[in-house]
DNA sequence: TCACAGGGTGACCGATTGGTCACCTTCCGA
DNA sequence: TCGGAAGGTGACCAATCGGTCACCCTGTGA
């Protein structure tokens, strides 16, 4: 059985790496945010490093099951008011869980750092998020709700503005309500701009 | 007159802070880099910090010019095989510029570490190269080759999946090619959406 | 009862870092 | 001619960091 103090230590890692990267993030503060002392976090890794290597073996656990196995994929809406409530719903989950908001700050902040990162951060950034919607759109294109043409290429286009907007989020949170308004009337713009109209 | 040890220090400042970041570069590498010793810095400069804000008082000052006066936008293209030839001669640019793509790196690492940081990029990844868009959407709006809707949501539209991809060259360099093979087939795509059909 | 493993502590170490200081060289204007 | 400012050097300092070590406490199975 895994030891909860070793799951709890990659907790507040996260948190610390994302904050101050994996350079500036120090253990004796890492030990502190846990009330242990620092030789206590020896006991369960060897070194800073495996630490750090220990976080990203759960990022990218969790990724593969994220985007590999799709057994979790939302339904395909039926309405495109149902395709922007989903999308809505989607979007407010990655802005507001706090984990997956520190994840995309150490992505952007390590990945020129560190090769897996560089990885897991095209993974999550394009590749991840528009193979998501590239299945939907081509639900919705077999249901008539949208002209047929490249899935992916329209995932494409349809994802990156958010992610535009979600990464504004991130970094002025202070913005979020403006953001949410833009992410609204950019989805009206989509749906305008490709509701089929035969 | 301006020493021009003083500017030389900031450019190998850029190279290093955008490497390694703000903590992770040191004083002793940034000098060696120059041929100088470290104490030879604090003849310029007080201190670490005060090279990092004159550094980013170099690029604030960049901004201003660069999206400030308008007065180097490029001309409004004529034929949409103009404005592709334009689009990815501004986009090779951006890509290729060794200056350019260092500042990125450091505007993208210490986004969340330093407010200054965090306002310039938000102006260069969202608002400025979109803002440049704008205008010249606009101008084509009014030479009839686009139908006439809100510039700025279509140069929102237009520039953030050109943005992520970009990102990915500077993230993983060996996919240059890649990423320039996309951004055309991106640039056809957009191209036969929006060419106006009346 | 006792040996021992798991988990925790605090003192300590060496390396690195930003910063200071005394000193040195060159050049230029009074 | 000379005095001083500009620019450069190397030795040194204190703080911080990752890591180690001897020691401690507690529960558990033989």
């Amino acid at each position: 059985m895994e030891t909860p103090t070793k799951e709890r230590i990659l907790d507040e890692a996260l948190v610390l790496f994302a904050r101050q990267g994996y350079r500036g993030a120090n253990l004796r503060e890492l030990a502190a945010g846990l009330g242990l002392s620092k030789s206590a976090l020896y006991k369960h890794y060897e070194s800073k490093e495996a630490i750090w290597n220990a976080l990203l073996d759960r990022m990218e656990a969790y990724y593969a099951r994220q985007f590999g196995a799709m057994d979790h994929l939302p339904e395909i809406p039926d309405s495109w008011e149902g395709f922007r409530q989903t999308a809505m719903r989607m979007i407010r989950f990655t802005v507001q869980d706090p984990r997956i908001v520190l994840t995309r700050k150490l992505l952007l902040t390590e990945q020129f750092h560190d090769a897996r990162v560089c990885r897991l951060a095209t993974k999550h950034f394009l590749e991840g998020t528009a193979g998501i919607y590239s299945k939907l759109f081509e639900g919705m294109m077999a249901k008539g709700l949208l002209r047929r043409e490249d899935p992916a290429m329209l995932a494409f286009c349809f994802t990156t503005p958010i992610s535009a907007l979600i990464h504004l989020c991130d970094r002025e949170p202070e913005r979020q309500q403006e953001c949410f308004e833009r992410m609204e009337s950019y989805l009206t713009y989509f749906i305008g701009a490709h509701a089929a109209t035969p």
